[in-house]
DNA sequence: CGTATATGGATAC
DNA sequence: TATCCCTATACGT
């Protein structure tokens, strides 16, 4: 909706300068794991990452008074749109990308990606594979969905450790975190679960998982084992994930 | 009106 | 490991 077109910047919240790119002309947008990057004329970068409670809202005819969350509002020729409650929303330039990757690992959606770094990242520690794939220097763009359904599809147990996991299957999990994040690209949400497996009345949201918040396995029925990994909600079907 | 919850992460010890 | 930050919504009283 932006590319190419002078934005207006504002920060309503004050919360970062806005000075340095209000005005100026969007060359292209990236996405990085979770970490998304617009690109300025001037090279000038703006970083956001939304978090767990990270949100845009899109105005394109009636446009309201910013709400006093509104972290920062862009206003192009076609639509406006807010940026509301993000974790990270600032204003810099190249060297501020380059700190940001530096701290990822490999991004399975993207061309680059060097599987081999998650393989052997995994397969030498001793931390849980659980653990590991929500550590965002080893891989870039999991989160707490995906590490659940994605450990979940290739039988693996989140308690393992990654060096028992080891290389075959390292691989194979990676494989199908590239699947599974394509997925949700192309239909613009999270679907982790194979078509022929969804079952035929599914939720209107279409949200179907394996494991994920569930309390009986989709595939076996199992109860669901939920227990609590560094903070977060961890699931796993006792039966299909065995330890 | 309170409390709990959520696809996350930085920082202090 | 603990604590804090960020916001909206659901649910109980």
């Amino acid at each position: 909706m932006f590319a190419g077109q002078r934005v207006a910047v504002a920060s309503p919240q004050g919360r970062f300068d806005a000075r340095d790119v209000d005005g100026r002309r969007l060359d292209r947008v990236e996405a990085y794991g979770k970490h998304w990057f617009a690109w300025f004329d001037g090279d000038v970068v703006v970083h956001v990452h939304l978090g767990l409670f990270g949100k845009w809202a899109t105005f394109l005819d009636v446009v309201p008074l910013p709400r006093d969350t509104v972290r920062m509002r862009w206003t192009g020729p076609s639509a406006t749109i807010d940026l509301v409650g993000p974790t990270a929303c600032a204003v810099g330039n190249p060297s501020l990308y380059e700190s940001v990757v530096a701290r990822l690992g490999p991004d399975p959606l993207r061309p680059d990606a060097e599987r081999e770094r998650f393989v052997s990242r995994v397969s030498r520690s001793k931390q849980s594979v659980g653990q590991l794939l929500m550590d965002q220097s080893v891989v870039a763009g999991v989160g707490n969905v995906y590490r659940a359904e994605a450990l979940f599809v290739r039988g693996v147990s989140p308690e393992r450790a990654g060096r028992d996991v080891g290389d075959i299957e390292a691989a194979e999990i990676w494989k199908v975190l590239v699947t599974m994040l394509r997925a949700g690209v192309k239909s613009g949400q999270i679907v982790t679960v194979a078509r022929k497996e969804r079952p035929p009345l599914s939720p209107a949201d279409g949200k179907i998982n394996y494991v994920y918040k569930r309390d009986r396995c989709l595939r076996c029925a199992s109860p669901i084992r939920r227990w609590d990994m560094a903070g977060r909600w961890c699931y796993a079907c006792p039966t299909c994930q065995p330890r």
